[in-house]
DNA sequence: GCTGGAC
DNA sequence: GTCCAGCAACGCACC
DNA sequence: GGTGCG
């Protein structure tokens, strides 16, 4: 498992046997493809199996029109009179489809397998220049019993382009810097970070699954342009999720899978902001998140001191709450929230209950604490930022890397480590993994779930 | 990083 | 071909 | 209503 932390980046999973098929490769051989009105649709691929071809699928093509211009005459060339696919999974013959001898290679992108065996929702990438369509095999063993646990995946191999797959997703431009250095004076590369997702990302899952997620993106690293998407757009990698959410027309980006998180590194997706709300549920809250923003002049001594009366006064109203740094200089609170089973809870409780807790530490300690935003009262005081709990608010997600000088990230601390020398910049995209696998901050963060309706009860 | 539109 | 723009947008505080 | 902020 992943908690060994012996290897840049490890599987982690404890599903091998679905885990090595979604990895089983990248690449398929084109065994023909799909017109329907003369217009281009899909690839039928498949991959060698002993002496069989066996068909693994339909591979889209996305949106690049000019994609299937450059295909187009590179197929017509090896085009065949019959199918090169064998065994029972064979297509049948239909309308619209043309074979090819089995010659082409291509690197495709997919969310996983179907039942029998098919790729889904399957992405043409490019073609494979440099690899024999013999060398295309698939490497499911026989049986699921044959599959070796878990182990380190070798570092990449580099490919022609300079490309590099982690958790087979392949990477353009590994080694472009996307930090200057994580406090080592040693460049973040786009490779550092991909292996960071990978070793990280079966902790960051469950407070990510299932929940729209905006993406900080900076391609060009993290003093060129930086941008924030949280839509699916064009050319979006098929190993994010789609999530629709009441009021908007276009898909939200959602993050489920670990791979996910590797293709946020290769499109420059640094900081990750998912909603608070409950899995699957973006109408409910999931947790609450008390951000604690210090203004200018305050030492960070202090926001550790409001960090634990902030857990003092959650605990009074029975909520577990656990600590985090937020890879900046200020500290999150995060409370997780019982799902109830009637009467669900909604947003404006949610922040309102936060907003009162808020207002009162504000109220009995007000030449340290405000409640009012963006006031100038801010100065050397810190703000109680209940804002984050609200529908579409987001704050930065548990372990999330930060788009700013050093690296840091969004460190998970048991609450012994909240007092006096907590340093948040020991917290690096380089220094966490290993840490983290030592860790036992936010251990039973799930089972310390409380229905807020209770602590409604107390406050009033 | 990637797409699509203007030139 | 090259160049460029878009890639979020909501609630609060204050003017 | 606009602007600054998170
Ligand atoms: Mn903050
Ligand atoms: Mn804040």
């Amino acid at each position: 498992m992943s908690k060994s932390g012996e290897a840049p980046y490890v599987s982690g999973r404890s599903d091998t046997w679905t885990k090595a098929k979604c990895r089983a490769g990248h690449e398929a051989v084109i065994g023909g493809w799909a017109t329907t009105e003369g217009k281009f649709r899909s690839l039928l691929v498949g991959v060698n199996r002993g002496s069989h071809f066996v068909y693994i699928g339909r591979v889209g093509t996305g949106y690049g029109a000019s994609k299937v211009a450059t295909l187009l005459p590179r197929l017509k060339k090896h085009a065949a009179k019959t199918s090169p696919f064998t065994g029972a999974t064979a297509p049948r013959r239909a309308a619209g489809v043309t074979w090819l001898d089995p010659v082409l290679v291509a690197e495709i992108e997919f969310a996983g397998w179907t039942g029998d065996g098919m790729v889904r929702q399957a992405a043409f990438k490019g073609l494979r220049e440099d690899k024999p369509a013999a060398e295309v095999e698939t490497d499911l063993p026989a049986s699921p019993e044959a599959v070796e646990p878990a182990k380190p995946v070798a570092a990449s191999p580099r490919r022609k382009g300079g490309r590099v797959d982690v958790l087979g997703v392949s990477l353009s431009h590994p080694d472009k810097a996307l930090w200057p250095d994580a406090e080592d004076g040693k460049p973040v590369s786009k490779l550092d970070l991909a292996n960071y997702f990978a070793a990280v990302g079966e902790w960051m899952m469950s407070h990510i699954k299932g929940r729209p997620c905006s993406l900080l993106r900076t391609p060009d690293g993290i003093s060129g342009e930086t941008f924030f998407q949280r839509h699916a757009g064009l050319g979006t990698s098929n190993l994010f999720e789609l999530v629709h959410v009441f009021g908007d027309k276009k898909p939200y980006l959602q993050i489920d899978r670990i791979e996910a998180l590797v293709a946020a590194a290769q499109i420059g997706g640094i900081e990750l902001h998912p909603w608070n709300c409950q899995p699957d549920d973006p109408e409910v809250p999931g947790r609450l998140v008390f951000d604690l923003d210090p203004g200018p002049g305050v030492e960070f001594n202090d926001v550790v001191a409001a960090a634990n009366a902030m857990r003092e006064r959650l605990d009074a109203l029975g909520l577990n709450s656990f600590c985090k740094t937020t890879g900046g200089k200020g500290l999150h609170v995060v409370t997780p929230l019982k799902a109830a089973k009637r009467g669900k809870l909604d947003w404006p409780t949610a922040k309102d209950f936060a907003r009162q807790v808020c207002a009162e530490m504000a109220a009995d300690e007000p030449s340290r604490y405000v409640v009012n935003m963006a006031k100038r009262l801010r100065n050397g005081r810190i703000f109680l930022d209940y804002l984050r709990n609200d529908r579409m608010s987001t704050a930065v997600a548990l372990l999330s890397p930060r788009a700013r000088p050093g690296a840091h990230v969004s460190m998970p601390v048991q609450w012994t480590q909240v007092k006096k020398g907590l340093d948040p910049a020991r917290y690096t995209v380089r220094t966490v993994p290993a840490l983290l696998a030592r860790s036992k901050a936010w251990d039973g963060y799930c089972e310390a779930e409380v229905p807020l309706a209770d602590a409604i009860k107390r406050l009033r």
